[in-house]
RNA sequence: GGGCGGUUAGCUCAGCUGGCAGAGCAUCGGUUUUACACACCGGGGGUCACAAGUUCAAAUCUUGUACCGCCCA
């Protein structure tokens, strides 16, 4: 074994890309289906294919990616099949902004010539999110990776499409929908964004017809007036009840319309008195059916007033607005103008101001498919991480809508029906057809596509080659897990669960993990136009892809946001140097013939020589096996802050703090005992190799590099076996002896720093220490004491001669010789404060014990610890008392 | 308007079925000890938002109040 020695800090940089590629070099992301072990299998949330890395991608996939390793270390046959959507108003907003840019549109373009140019754009741009994860580590399956337009995926939404259509669950139907005049299509209600907005309550005057009254009406979108078809106020409303079946004169359009009468009108809102509009305001759209309206469309698709507005026409929807109320206040017609605040909705891709607009849409009936979809997290079979998110998913699906999955853009899954204008007949049909089934006549394609979220929620089964019964299929689905965010509960996990459901028969996934979403330092949600955003490559490039994921994953409690820290990166970069140091100093300590142990034969070891063990290395044994379990366990629950927390705990204040400090002596010493020397490194290098195998899920770079360093067996380090619990490694009274060997090291550090002893001054000791096998246990760990105390000689005494500094701990007290240099006024103060500090907590138990109550009612465990805990205070108090009277007078 | 979550050290947060209040960072004192100053050793710092209740025992359970945030309408 030759040892190199390393560079004196992590640099990470050409360590992570030389990994990269040789993992993806030897293939080690790819999943055997024909492999018999049990599998783990997981689905990426697919990224906007238009989408770069944002730190809620950061953090999801390093969740993901450390679930894939830990479950792949522990033979799992592992499937993390990654990909990307294919976003069709995404794509269509990037290519608008390159055509305005030449002063052209799609429509210009045509249909083909625009698909073309989406097709160049994804070949060219369409995998940056893709390589940008590869920088975060993922140990994805790039050979299976899918793309939800790809051939296989279109046959297969095709095939949904005309499933559902053939059992009569979608349908076409003219309803007001959700507009977005930019994007020039319809979207759904998720779409949606509603923000409140300042605005303004204007009261219209509205004279009736052959009366010198008049009505006032509040809107907030005076422009709909020019398209209102009737005034409306309560059934029960006394004030208007006589305007009932009268006629009001429409101002600026002078038309005479009704007074209606119709329960949805809120008596308070304004004066009563509401206009309606049905062909610009879905509640407005439900009246003017219900009283046989005239829907007058005065905005057109693209927001702009078509020629039923008049003088208007021509004119964009908030110029007209403007123009509108000059007109209106010159003519007297504005009563009033109050500032309100109201939701106005948003298109979340492009965050135009949505209107709605009556239009024939597809939609899907989502009753019976949302039926099973509850039934199956109520029973448990899907389970949400929190739990507490399975409340927001039913809501949900309690009052879900039927959903409208057409789209009027290019870029997707074309809707496979086909017109005859001839009869009238529509077929949906698997391949183009020729003509008509009906009466042989000409076919018409339409023209619109599917909502993205259409195929995405088919994504877990038709990644996996769906509907051909194909091995992947078989041995990977349903998937184990999925994590996302809560902001796609809707979107995307409810959805998947009723197709799942409704083509495989079986759940997508069995546990919903759901993580927080990555706010800024101060908790702000991060957003361009805030300019919070932090770029996680931009931390990679700063402090390595680990030190970002450990950071992530140290924070990601479940269901909790994340507000990001710089100073929390910092320190978990100083974590990866930290590692990479303990490293060096172990192979700087290294000897030529020092090879690779194998846990076995560390577990012979123990077992022919467990009682001439140092101490040390029985506990640190125990502890590594603790630790591993510990977290193991954490994992299974998604607890990722607790197992980086262990990891980080057990690596740099147990490994490096003690145990690496215990050995020193044993490995740098030339002169020490070559058996020792090398049971040491044995010892050494076993628990060096397993912390890396812990530590390797979360820190793949920084723990690939240094494994390959140190003796080894085995090509890569992500796939060896993760440590598990063993039996035989179980030490709980070896580990006490050390914690109270520590505890004493720790007495003796403290009090010299707290009497300001120069940290190089040698120390004569005295020790006292009542039972015998406690002093035994410190005479044969003398040499410990001696270097991590910095003391040059211990007596064991019954008692503590006077004039020296005294201390004491769980097993005993000690004395330090400082040659009657004692400061009195300084000590008596430090014993003083101890004493008061012991006294506070006897007297907190006391009155536990004292108490009949707790004694007849609290358990018995509890009485007894507390038992135990009063008489060691106890102890220690008497010690300090003794200890200050020993004190010379002054 | 309805629902959900939060309030713990200077900051950011853990704290699971009630039983000794924790971490990281920051801060203060000390140390060029040959793995690491991205380090080491040591210290200080808390009315667990407020109020009432349940309990032998409450950061933890119940109710109310205040403030902050999220989701839905």
């Amino acid at each position: 074994m030759s040892c190199e020695p390393l560079a004196k800090s992590y640099s990470p940089k050409e360590v992570e890309k030389r990994w990269y590629l040789f993992w993806e070099e030897k293939n080690y992301f790819f999943a055997d289906n024909t492999a018999g072990n049990p599998r783990f299998s997981i689905v990426i949330p697919p990224p906007n294919v238009t989408g770069s890395l944002h730190m809620g991608h950061a953090l999801q996939h390093t969740l993901h990616d450390i679930l894939v390793r830990w479950k792949r270390m522990r033979g799992y046959n592992t499937l993390w099949l990654p990909g990307t959507d294919h976003a069709s108003i995404a794509v269509h907003y990037v290519l608008d902004k390159q055509l305005s840019e030449k002063n052209k549109n799609r429509f210009d373009l045509g249909r083909e010539e625009f698909l073309k140019l989406a097709w160049e754009w994804k070949k060219t741009s369409g995998g940056t999110i893709l390589n940008q994860m590869r920088r975060m580590g993922v140990s994805c399956d790039w050979s299976r990776e899918r793309f939800t337009m790809d051939d296989r995926l279109s046959r297969a939404v095709v095939e949904v499409f005309v499933r559902l259509y053939e059992e009569g669950l979608i349908y076409r139907g003219e309803y007001i929908v959700n507009w977005c005049p930019r994007c020039k299509t319809a979207i759904s209600d998720l779409e949606v964004v509603y923000e409140s907005e300042n605005g303004k309550l204007w009261h219209l005057k509205y004279p009736v017809i052959g009366s010198t009254e008049y009505v006032s009406v509040a809107t907030t979108r005076p422009e709909t007036m020019l398209g209102d078809a009737a005034v409306a106020v309560h059934p029960e409303d006394e004030r208007y009840r006589h305007l009932v079946g009268k006629k009001v004169l429409l101002p600026v359009m002078n038309r005479e319309i009704p007074v209606v009468a119709d329960s949805f009108v809120d008596r308070e809102f304004g004066t009563g008195v509401v206009k309606v509009t049905p062909a610009h305001d879905p509640n407005d759209y439900e009246a003017g059916k219900r009283h046989g309206l005239d829907r007058i469309t005065v905005i057109d698709d693209g927001g702009i007033m078509t020629a039923s507005a008049g003088i208007y026409s021509g004119m964009d929807r908030y110029a007209c607005r403007k123009k509108l109320l000059d007109q209106l206040a010159a003519e007297d017609i504005v009563l009033k103008t109050e500032d309100h605040v109201h939701n106005v909705g948003h298109c979340d891709r492009c965050s135009t101001v949505v209107e709605p607009k009556i239009s024939l849409q597809w939609y899907l009936k989502v009753d019976s498919l949302a039926k099973p979809a509850i039934e199956a997290v109520e029973s448990g079979k899907i389970r949400f991480i929190p739990d507490i998110f399975k409340k927001r998913y039913f809501e949900w699906m309690y009052n879900i809508h039927d959903w409208c999955i057409s789209r009027q853009l290019w870029w997707g899954h074309r809707i496979p029906a086909w017109y005859c204008d001839a009869c009238g007949h529509i077929v949906v049909s698997r391949s183009t057809p020729s003509e008509c089934d009906k009466c042989a006549g000409p076919l018409r394609e339409e023209s619109d596509i599917l909502d993205t979220w259409f195929s995405s929620a088919l994504w877990p089964f038709t990644t996996m080659g769906w509907p051909d019964k194909t091995e992947d299929l078989k041995a990977y689905y349903p998937t184990d897990t999925l994590i996302t965010g809560p902001d796609i509960i809707f979107f995307w996990v409810a959805r998947m669960i009723m197709m799942g459901l409704k083509f495989t028969g079986e759940v997508p996934f069995r546990e919903v993990h759901i993580n927080g979403i990555v706010r800024d330092a101060n908790r702000k949600k991060m957003s361009k136009t805030k300019g919070n955003i932090i770029e996680p490559l931009e931390l990679v490039d700063q402090y390595g892809a680990d030190a970002v994921r450990f950071t992530l994953s140290s924070m990601a409690v479940p269901g909790t946001d994340i507000p990001f820290s710089s100073d929390r990166m910092k320190g978990y970069s100083a974590f990866a140097n930290k590692v990479w140091n303990a490293a060096r100093f172990v192979l700087m300590n290294l000897a030529k013939e020092d090879s690779y142990v194998d846990p076995d034969e560390i577990d012979s070891l123990l077992k022919n020589s467990r009682e001439s063990l140092p101490i040390e290395d029985l506990w640190i044994l125990h502890r590594l096996n603790r630790v591993s379990t510990e977290v193991s366990e954490s994992l299974e629950k998604y607890r990722f802050h607790e197992a980086s927390a262990l990891i980080y705990q057990f690596i740099w204040h147990e490994l490096c703090d003690w145990y690496i400090e215990l050995a020193k002596p044993i490995l740098t010493d030339p002169a020490a005992p070559v058996k020792e020397r090398e049971f040491r490194s044995k010892i050494l290098i076993h628990v060096v190799d397993s912390a890396l195998r812990i530590l390797h899920p979360f820190m793949p770079f920084l723990t690939e590099e240094i494994w390959q360093k140190i003796p080894h067996r085995g090509d890569s380090i992500m796939v060896q076996a993760y440590p598990v619990f063993r039996e035989a490694r179980e030490y709980p009274k070896a580990a006490q002896k050390m914690q109270d060997l520590m505890e004493l090291i720790s007495e003796i550090r403290s009090l010299r720093a707290e009497m300001n002893i120069d940290p190089r001054r040698l120390l004569d000791a005295t020790l006292h220490i009542p039972s015998d096998d406690d002093k035994d246990l410190v005479e044969r760990n003398l040499e410990k004491v001696l270097t991590l105390a910095k003391i040059k000689s211990v007596q064991f005494s019954n008692s503590l001669p006077a004039e020296m500094l005294r201390g004491v701990w769980r097993l005993g007290e000690f004395g330090l010789d400082i040659k009657g240099a004692i400061d009195v006024v300084a000590e008596r103060e430090r014993l003083q404060k101890e004493e008061a500090r012991i006294k506070k907590q006897i007297e907190n138990i006391e009155r536990k014990l004292n108490s009949s109550e707790f004694l007849s009612r609290a358990p018995e465990k509890i009485i007894s610890e507390n038992k135990t805990r009063y008489k060691e205070l106890e102890e220690r108090y008497l010690k300090i008392q003794s200890n200050l009277k020993y004190l010379p007078v002054q």
